[in-house]
DNA sequence: TATTGTTATACTCTATAACTATA
DNA sequence: TATAGTTATAGAGTATAACAATA
């Protein structure tokens, strides 16, 4: 899915064609290193999951609806930090792909809850799968105190506190 | 810029009206957490850059040049990780907003080297004492050894070790 | 009045492909 | 042959506004 960085992020390479350049008062910013760290597990997500065409996002909502089932788009919406708009979006490209369904709601008729199907949950089976060796290349990077430690710095930030 | 997250991320409100889901195996997820601590940021990011209209990476081209005159596309598209084409559409608004320019390279005739202009390095001063306060809010979050070992963390992450 | 889903709209972001001019 | 810039294109992401049905 992403061809990008071609030489930047490869391991045990020579220096590149055209060296990245200083990064100046960058180099202090938290935002810009969240970015680029994000970035770079987006982009090893995205090439993990490429035959299976799945987004970050869109796992997020899947995982959600297995462990949620039956929760409203405006559910997903707020739990992930999106709009109604958005998340509508999201959700009509897997109901397009016949991954989750939507079913009226018999105590609120303005609700639509959600659901896996089968071929959602078949799909998410294979995607754990590719998942954990994803995770696995990240997580060998740090000692398990170092993982939790960072894992609590980041719910810190977005939670604020 | 961004209205998003009506109640979610205001401190010391009660429940949602919705509340958020449980996250499920999301937990587990370091890509997940990034994730959501990235867009965190970038909200506020964008919220706080609301009066000079500067996202994230247009400040960061902004940053670059003012430490690497005249670098080129190429330069700042390899050191933020992004390809040719999008780095020329980035530059092209600026430039468009006369913040930067372009320049002929005498020595390359392919190259065009960049430049911050006068108008943008004024906006740069305004823009760096806004982020200061926008850094704050999370600095505040973490002692300093704390934010030391995240933002090492964060390097590794997407510098491959 | 407020909420859920929905549609329309618009702009940004991102990447691919192909062209051009140089090297 | 390879590289820098460029253009065209397309799809995804994101958000706003407005409407209908329902609460």
């Amino acid at each position: 899915m992403t061809k990008q960085v071609p030489q930047d992020d490869v391991e045990g390479e020579e220096a590149l064609v055209t060296p990245p350049l200083d990064v100046g008062r960058l180099g202090d910013l938290l935002g810009f290193h969240l970015r680029m760290a994000h970035v770079a597990i987006y982009r090893d997500f995205a090439d993990t999951m490429e035959e299976l065409a799945l987004t970050q996002k869109q796992l997020a909502v899947m995982e959600l609806l297995a462990v949620n089932t039956g929760a409203s788009q405006i559910d997903l919406a707020n739990t992930l930090g999106t709009d109604r708009a958005t998340m509508m979006a999201l959700v009509n490209r897997l109901a397009a792909r016949d991954l989750i369904e939507r079913r009226p709601s018999q105590a609120d008729r303005r609700r639509q809850e959600l659901h896996l199907t089968e071929a959602g949950r078949a799909m998410l089976a294979q995607a754990r799968k590719l998942i954990d060796s994803h995770e696995q290349r990240f997580i060998d990077l740090f000692s398990r105190d170092e993982m939790d430690a960072l894992l609590a710095a980041l719910k810190r930030i977005y939670k604020g506190n």
